[in-house]
RNA sequence: GCGGGCGUAGCUCAGUCGGUUAGAGCGCUAGAUUGUGGAUCUAGAGGUCGGGAGUUCAAUCCUCCUCGCUCGCCCCA
């Protein structure tokens, strides 16, 4: 038997745990304020979900999938994402009758990738989805939602947004083959990595980090050249919506988009804190995806972010609630410390029992867990009917009634 | 999947140019103090030197393989 959990995923425990529940509980505080209504797919789906909206040829599909054969025969896939089941729920659920449909969720993703800081093969996302609604203002309100999650998490000037667009489809299909029939001209130039991205996936060769390929990406054509009409208004919108709003961006027109049903907005919140993992929130428009699923023709934007990743940048942990250390001094105060314990916990209070030492001892563990005080509990005061209660930063102690205990305490609480 | 670095106590790390019983600090357990914390002193527990194979009289040390971590690439949150 190993005893070692298994390659990319780990035991999140005490500090960071709270660091993740921080990001989560802002994240979710913040949605609920737009008005975006909590979602909980399930963390597996038949593999069809995954496969076709993610386009055939994605990493994602062809190596990063943790795909099984169940018992029925079915072949499941444990989600590498949150949007294709989001969209799927839209569809099977009859969501689409009551548009716009704006959701939040939150929960573990698995992709079989080579682990680093700040990637592992169960990783934990945070995200929201807005679907139904066309038009820029959308794409501005999940992006405004994101930067303010960001704010309230403290980590404005940590991150910094980058926005491009892609266009819509059919001036991002023009641009495929300006693009491609660009490249090819310079072929035997790009590196090995590019030579494969330009039969599969032409962007990407635009924020390939090769140095070769970046001087030949330098004088590529741009994105906007081929827009249309339509897609130059739909950027302009999105601009003027977070210009008005206030929300810093920088207009990245490199910045790409991996999964194929991506069409406009693309944008990213990164960090330089976190080495080759600078994304920590990242999203975009999606038009296609829900037809591509077989669902009515549904607009839809979102994003997701990386818990472990934002949980990184975070300062410190939020500081543990101090207890209140209950200290049974010899054989008469051990029942009644239960018992005490027991009200004082359904009081609200944070109650620390120990559970064996001398009075020196508990004191030394009450104040390693940062108690605020100590109530001792000796064969003199219960016989009085009272308990002593010290306070741990000043020394100093009083005798309280336990009648009054719940109500002595308040101060420490 | 590709390339580089690293695995010695719970944690941070020494160390052995291959040689007997592998060390320190912190932490932990206990005592000094059977009714009072943070300090101090004392004692103790804790290691298949990541795992396996090879070379050798002898391997924690050298070689190979493997597992894990880490940094970069790919891709992505």
């Amino acid at each position: 038997m190993r005893l070692q959990p298994v390659r990319g995923t780990r035991d999140i425990l005490a500090d960071e745990a709270a660091r993740h529940r921080r990001v989560m509980e802002t994240a979710r505080g913040v949605a609920l304020r737009y008005g975006y209504a909590e979602i909980s797919t399930p963390i597996f789906e038949f593999t069809e979900v995954f496969q076709r909206t993610l386009g055939e040829t994605s990493d994602v599909v062809t190596k990063e999938m943790y795909t099984f054969v169940d018992r029925g025969g079915d072949s499941i896939t444990l989600r590498p994402e949150g949007t294709a089941g989001v969209a799927r729920a839209l569809i099977s659920g009859g969501l689409s009758q009551n548009l716009p449909l704006k959701c939040y969720y939150e929960g573990p993703m698995f992709r079989y990738e080579r682990p680093q800081k700040g990637r592992y093969r169960q990783f934990h996302q945070i995200g929201v989805e807005l679907l139904g609604p066309g038009d820029p203002h959308a794409d501005v309100e999940v992006i405004v939602l994101a930067a303010h999650i960001l704010e309230e998490l403290g980590l404005t000037g940590k991150t910094v947004l980058e926005l491009n667009s892609l266009g819509d489809s059919e001036s991002r299909s023009r641009y495929g083959d300006v693009l491609v029939s660009y490249f090819r001209d310079h072929e035997s130039a790009l590196s090995h990595d590019s030579k494969v991205r330009l039969e599969r996936n032409p962007l990407r060769i635009l924020d390939s980090k090769d140095e070769g390929d970046r001087k030949i990406v330098a004088n590529a054509p741009l994105f906007e050249e081929s827009f249309n009409q339509a897609s130059t208004d739909f950027f302009a919108g999105v601009c003027a919506g977070l210009d008005s709003l206030e929300v810093a961006y920088k207009v990245n027109r490199r910045l790409v988009r991996g999964l194929d049903y991506y069409c406009h907005t693309a944008f990213e919140f990164v960090t330089n804190e976190l080495g080759a993992q600078g994304a920590v929130i990242a999203g975009g428009r999606y038009d296609g995806l829900v037809e591509i699923m077989g669902g009515q023709p549904t607009p839809g934007t979102g994003w997701a972010g990386g818990i472990e990743r934002l949980a990184l940048l975070l300062d410190g942990a939020p500081a543990a609630r101090r207890p209140i250390a209950i200290i049974p001094v010899g054989e008469a105060g051990e029942e009644p410390a239960t018992r005490i314990a027991n009200e004082l916990r359904h009081a609200g209070y944070t109650v620390e029992l120990g559970y064996r030492g001398n009075v020196g001892r508990r004191m030394k563990r009450a104040n390693k867990l940062n108690a605020r005080a100590a109530v001792f509990l000796g064969e003199d005061e219960l016989a009085r009917g009272e308990a002593k209660v010290r306070d741990l930063d000043s020394g100093e102690e009083v005798d309280v009634s336990l009648s009054g205990l719940a109500r002595a305490l308040e101060k420490y609480r």
